[in-house]
DNA sequence: CATTCTAAG
DNA sequence: CTTAAAATG
């Protein structure tokens, strides 16, 4: 394994939105070798990227505009999978895989709940097939699993936990649920980096929640078989509703 | 019967979009006495209007944000009609009328065609609907019909007629319907005043028509039993893709 | 509140 | 090309 592969997850909220938001000069600045990417909400676009030199997978919805992950990269990933194997989730372009010098990076983008029951119902029924998806994949070798979980884990995740408790992406059943996620063996080493300190990768475009870091932390770079060192949310970023979060993937450390 | 009343008919191509580009300054400036509106693609709104002066008279599609027509005026309007009488054309907020000292104002929202058959078949069955109610009104007095009709009269009308021939606006049934209208006794005083020179109405918002001055002429101003007198398009307001057009409506000349 | 798509023009 | 709304987040 390369040492060193800069690796960074960002949900774009619309890859058109995003390339008028200045995409294209971000990534000329910060170069990362590996870009999962969710919500694209465009069907694949490969020559947008090709210049800059990067190869492109893509997974959109069947529906047009609509969710969608892909994954840039310097070098072309081997053993591509696209999709999570269950007909629902991939209808809706929710995850696509590809392995780098060993080791599988994964573009996640679980469903939001915060749109009604049915849509909690699919969220729910999402996650142990994720976590299935997570054992079989621990088997295999190193994983770097990125994206948009729509879950806050802890209270410190979460700006005002007290008034979200009822509220989608902090439930306690999705919380307990990432917790389990964890236990598998996923490490959450931007939440180790922080310590008890607060960060957060998404802000409502509501009230004024960004300029008040009224925020949620439910982008993830979690790991296994290998460390992701330094994960950082770039919240000046802009790009969309989220922060760009992005971290080094290393060999693991002898403890 | 006053002298000199103001009137103008605008498409407004979207209320909340001709409001974004200066309506309300447009309306202070010109301060017309009554102003025939199309393509309101808006519920009743006579909240705008009213802290200006306006009386208001809506005739809204019962499908949101699509057609719909109103008329705005200084003093309210007597024996106020929404709709011609067709329940498919009112379905649409296509007409709506009322009158001013003695006076018929109707607003005219005449369907496109250029969007397919069937539109161009409801176009077409409009037509002879709309001439039987210019028929009825003719019987009762004086009458003022502004707006849209989607229908370039002359070869003059329309900046490339050759090239329009087979277009919806532009074809020779429509164009010899405006002639059978005109020839019931609505006067078409812009042209009058115009002569053989060109004047447009509207201009498409594809290529870059408006700046080539690539027009129709497919606003009116008609009028029976009365005279519209300086009849003009204000090419320059850009408040949407059509020209307010307005004239000052007079007791008839005696010839 | 922001995004994309759609229908319509 | 432009608009408004609908669905979704």
């Amino acid at each position: 394994m390369l040492p060193g592969v800069h690796v960074v997850t960002l949900n774009l909220n619309g890859l058109r939105s995003a390339l008028r938001k200045g995409l294209l000069p971000w990534l000329e600045e910060h170069a990362p070798d590996v870009l999962l990417l969710q919500e694209v909400r465009a069907s694949s676009m490969p020559e947008v990227f090709a210049p800059l030199g990067y190869h492109s997978v893509w997974h959109p919805a069947s529906r047009a505009g609509y969710s969608g992950v892909a994954i840039l990269s310097r070098e072309a990933l081997q053993d591509v999978v696209i999709g999570i194997g269950d007909p629902l989730l991939d209808d809706e372009g929710r995850l696509v895989s590809g392995v780098l010098h060993g080791v599988r990076y994964a573009s996640l983008y679980l469903p939001s709940g915060s749109s009604g029951e049915e849509r909690q119902g699919f969220k729910d029924r999402s996650l142990p097939i994720l976590s299935a998806w997570v054992q079989a994949r621990l088997q295999e070798g190193p994983l770097v699993l990125g994206g948009d979980f729509n879950v806050a884990h802890r209270e410190i995740d979460i700006r005002n936990w007290r008034g979200n408790v009822r509220n989608s992406g902090f439930l306690p059943h999705e919380r307990a649920w990432m917790g389990e996620l964890l236990a598998l063996g996923l490490r959450d080493t931007h939440r180790e980096t922080l310590g008890e300190q607060a960060a957060y990768t998404w802000w409502s475009n509501r009230a004024n929640a960004y300029a008040n870091d009224v925020g949620w932390r439910i982008d993830y770079l979690l790991s296994a078989g290998v460390d992701v060192r330094d994960v950082t949310a770039h919240r000046a970023a802009r790009l969309s509703d989220h922060a760009p979060l992005g971290g080094r993937v290393r060999a693991l450390t002898q403890d």
